[in-house]
DNA sequence: GACAAAACAATATGATCGTATTGTTTTATG
DNA sequence: CATAAAACAATACGATCATATTGTTTTGTC
């Protein structure tokens, strides 16, 4: 969790050089390109090239700033998870004291995050990741802290749906994972209203069972 | 729909000549290879020069039975699906009339199809068929016969739990994709008791939503 | 058993992959 | 402003990719 790692993906921005912010800024370009491709090509028709094409930088300053496609994946993975993160605040303020919290996260999150480019680059990441061992071990730790700052996010916002900060996790887990699975079942037939209606079915689920208690 | 392409990956086996037989022979050790080197090294770091090391056949047989890459992940797919099929069909054998049905399937199902390399190497399929359309084409149809062919295999058997068919279609469908999510997600983490707890939570839910109607 | 087609095999080919190498420009520091 | 390091750029390299090509062996049909 230290923060020792100085020029690593966009985090916070207190003060810098010049060279600090260009280097910021053009690892930023960067990690959006390779997003971008990514979503539109997957992790297997991805190449370096096609990064340095998309955002219009040399090869020789890619490799610059990310060594190996490994560095480069990972810090398009840090900065995606960011993203959504922000997402997370964000919704977070606007949602406060709506009693319906918890199905207009649902409902949001699907449109406004797992439908979106973005979150498909991301899962071509975290597939890759399953069956590259290097990669995972610099993925994994990424990936436990965004579950838990969603988690940490949603706590309040959330709490009447669960008896318990467990429960309330293990719902939010089941969310995640039932439309990251959407998305590569279903999503592969393209059938949207459908989708929204396995949400919808998701969202009565537990408002179903949150009444019951 | 139709059955008019003879050679199509293995399917029943009704009277096969002895050349008929070598073929469906042949194709069933190289889907198997390939299934094995898919879950191993993901679809990018699975290539044809692989799988016919894993299969411990020459190039050439497996060019003249799967001309082309997508050829070879096709068959495979459908192998892979097919033996799915083959799993819901023997486990509604054995739950009739067991009336906690529902909570076996789900846990038996992460169990031995989820968590196996056969169900990794459908997932690195489906996934690199997101971002390749000829792909998807040849896949998105069989992906659609799995889904109805465990729903109808099912109906039956879970019929209690939800209140109509429809219910029960998006019950199968949230359990179907949380699993593919929780591989991804929290499979990358590699914590197999949290994901039986979620497995179990997700249970739980459905029963308790159940009870209460 | 002759002939054709299917099955299997070995090697070649052009493209593209990730990365290494080497050079030039820009920025920070004394 | 001198010097070093960071940032950016262009080209090269060996490996590997999917597939094409050209052969040989096995099987089915008449």
């Amino acid at each position: 969790m230290l923060m020792s790692n100085a020029r690593q993906a966009p985090a916070a921005a207190p003060a810098l050089s010049r060279q600090q912010e260009k280097s910021a800024a053009m690892r930023l370009r960067i990690c959006k390109a390779a997003a971008k491709r990514l979503a539109a090509n997957g992790y297997h028709g991805t190449s370096i090239k096609q990064v340095v094409e998309a955002a219009n930088v040399s090869l020789g300053a890619l490799q610059h700033h990310f060594p190996s496609k490994d560095d480069l994946v990972e810090a398009t993975a840090e900065y995606l998870l960011g993203r959504s993160i922000t997402w997370f605040q964000r919704i977070k303020t606007e949602l406060e004291k709506d009693r319906s919290a918890f199905a207009e996260v649902m409902r949001r999150s699907w449109e406004e995050q797992f439908t979106t480019p973005d979150y498909g680059a991301l899962l071509e990441i975290l597939v890759a990741a399953r069956s590259d061992a290097s990669l995972r071990k610099r993925i994994a730790p990424k990936l436990e802290d965004w579950r838990d700052g969603i988690e940490a996010e949603m706590r309040d916002l959330l709490t009447p749906i669960a008896k318990d900060a467990e429960e309330l996790n293990a719902i939010l887990t089941i969310g995640r994972c039932m439309m990251t699975g959407l998305l590569v079942h279903d999503g592969l037939l393209g059938d949207e209203q459908h989708m929204r209606n396995v949400i919808d079915a998701w969202v009565g689920l537990v408002a179903g069972s949150a009444r019951k208690q």
